[in-house]
DNA sequence: GAGATATGTCAGTCATGTTGACGTATCTTG
DNA sequence: CAAGATACGTCAACATGACTGACATATCTC
């Protein structure tokens, strides 16, 4: 949170906000980096019939386990009826299961089966392949800067949601 | 390209490798932080009736004028069939001429009319306040990582043509 | 008991991608 | 110069994953 009280509403003050070319850069690294990294699970997915939708779901069922359905539409921020298709393909193919919560009964808890956990894993052994891949050529300090850019994109709205998925439940 | 001749294909050599939370971590911001930059202009694209696809266009013949359709074809990686529709939009809305090559005749070269430039440049503009509020309040050093860390998820086989984008044509 | 909330579902639509096939102009090469 | 490769366009059919709007049910809260 350095510099946070440099007005960004004045580019005089600064040098950052007049370079278009640095502004360019990251959207096109942004962009290229984020496309050919989900193209990577891709054809594993082809493979059993899913598409990316589904891995998002899976994605954030396997990271905070019990995870509501209302707390996955937050993260994913598509609407139920959307969300509802691919839960609903996802039970039929026994990857997910839900159970109602204990706490307030309205609510179901969303859970990976053994199956579910076991493509999850397969497709994060993808993601970690890559993404480990470019954190060791650039080095730790180039990682630590690389999630605090990402972080300031995220607005202050979602950004304690984000947060959170670090945590565990209860 | 720094750090380079490290070697990408050697786990046991960083601790990074093991740590699964790091992998996601960076898994979810590359996530969050790109949707939520994308989110920004799907605002002021729907307001003249084009979406994410037309903006993805208008951007990188912006960034690079006379770009021919082929080179506008690796570039987004996507069939000739989908572009063509796009590309008719664009030309229809008056955004976007084409001519032909000097050099090859075969070849199309695009560029935005006035009205695209106008248009690509206030969409650029909501990126440019979201992605220097971001630079500024993580310091340049965190911009370097940034970019780095995402150079790294660029296949070698896509990286040239991610890098000539900095180029001006001659 | 009344209203708010969490979830599910039916029905229709749209944006954007895909495959496959085919046509034309132009360049390159034997 | 003829033959083939290349750049581009286009028709048609289809898949995915979003959307809106409307309505139903169970449960919680006050």
């Amino acid at each position: 949170m350095t510099d946070i009280s440099r007005p960004a509403t004045s580019p005089g003050a600064s040098p950052l906000f007049l370079r278009e070319d640095e502004i360019r850069r990251g959207v096109e690294l942004l962009y290229f980096g984020y496309t050919r990294l989900t193209n990577a699970i891709d054809q594993e997915l082809a493979k059993q019939g899913l598409g990316r939708a589904h891995h998002r779901a899976l994605y954030f069922i396997a990271r905070q386990p019990d995870l509501t359905v209302g707390e996955l539409l937050r993260l994913l921020a598509i609407t139920k009826q959307s969300l509802g298709r691919v839960l609903k393909e996802l039970h039929d193919r026994d990857l997910v299961v839900t159970k109602t919560g204990a706490l307030d009964r309205r609510q179901k808890l969303l859970r990976l089966t053994d199956n579910g956990a076991a493509l999850e894993a397969e497709l994060f052994a993808q993601l970690r392949e890559r993404l480990s891949a470019a954190y060791v050529t650039a080095g730790q300090e180039s990682v630590s800067g690389f999630w605090h850019v990402l972080e300031g994109l995220v607005p202050e709205s979602d950004r304690q949601m984000v947060f959170d998925l670090r945590k565990d439940k209860s």
